[in-house]
DNA sequence: CCCATATCGTTGATATTGTCAATCGTTTCT
DNA sequence: AGAAACGATTGACAATATCAACGATATGGG
């Protein structure tokens, strides 16, 4: 049982083929890994009439947590009236419902409708399926171990 | 000698805590730890009159490769023309230079100016430090292993 | 209880970034 | 040589990000 995964490295010196400088960068990996993943995402949810913002506000709306705008924006890091710009455009398509929190009458809890729920159903499996495209290298130890360590990284604690 | 790091898991139910329908989603773990470098990374290279943007384009430039910017498009995944202006902002600050490809008079070949190869010393450095913080979580060992998977998803074969 | 202060959602202005088509000069293919 | 492809550039436009301000509530201290 290898405790490294070690893909194909070796990438020392093909002399011209790829520059080297930030090669090794982890932000800089990090970003150019999210824009293919990025990419992917979209170019597959296009055929649900989303993207990959409007799916993932879409798909927190179907939890059980009851998410209130501010909670979305915390969670997907965007300013609280890009969430109002996502929550409209979702709710004028009769996916998403706008409820007064009973906690916080200043609140509002977004809830998906079931023509909401049942599209993100099938969005899910969409975005599974283009996920599996993309991280297609990967064994399925290494994707485990890819999310825990991206989750420190996407949660830090401090 | 542990071979999965496994950093706290049990996210089972710890109720109203944390949205849990995108937590384990690579794409979204992705997107969110880029936002978070990213921010990290904006803000140390303020103090250079640099963004993560014009950062790794000058970067780049001070490679032994000697990109075009239809390669410094191509690896940093942006649009032609948004080389051509961050190009052109780095030049008007005397921090690179276009030079003709002598082997392809269409193409333009990017290097940096000695000014430009002194700041990119100094933004690496202090983007060195940003990063620490930001990966400060991970052990060595873990970023190396995170550092090799992004580079998969980064960098697909195919 | 009342006031000062903070929060949530919203609007609007503005900047930054992303995307695309068209063009010029050059290269490549046949 | 001529046709097609390519690199850089420009310009137009859409999408996204960032910020300040506001009305309606909440909250905490006096």
């Amino acid at each position: 049982m290898a405790p490294m995964p070690k893909p194909a490295d070796a990438v020392a010196s093909s002399p011209g083929s790829r520059p080297s400088a930030l090669s090794d960068d982890l932000s800089f990996l990090l970003a150019r890994a999210n824009a293919i993943s990025l990419a992917a995402g979209n170019a597959a949810l296009a055929a649900h009439g989303l993207k990959a913002r409007s799916y993932s506000v879409l798909l927190l709306t179907t939890d059980e947590a009851r998410p209130s705008q501010r909670e979305l924006a915390e969670y997907l890091r965007l300013d609280p009236s890009q969430v109002v710009s996502l929550v409209d455009d979702l709710q004028s398509r009769g996916l998403v419902e706008r409820r007064p929190d009973p906690a916080d009458r200043r609140a509002n809890v977004v809830v998906a409708t079931d023509a909401g729920r049942q599209l993100a159903a099938a969005a899910r499996e969409t975005a599974r399926m283009a996920e599996e495209q993309v991280h297609g290298q990967l064994t399925r130890e290494e994707r485990h171990t890819l999310t825990a360590l991206l989750r420190v990284l996407a949660f830090p604690e401090t």
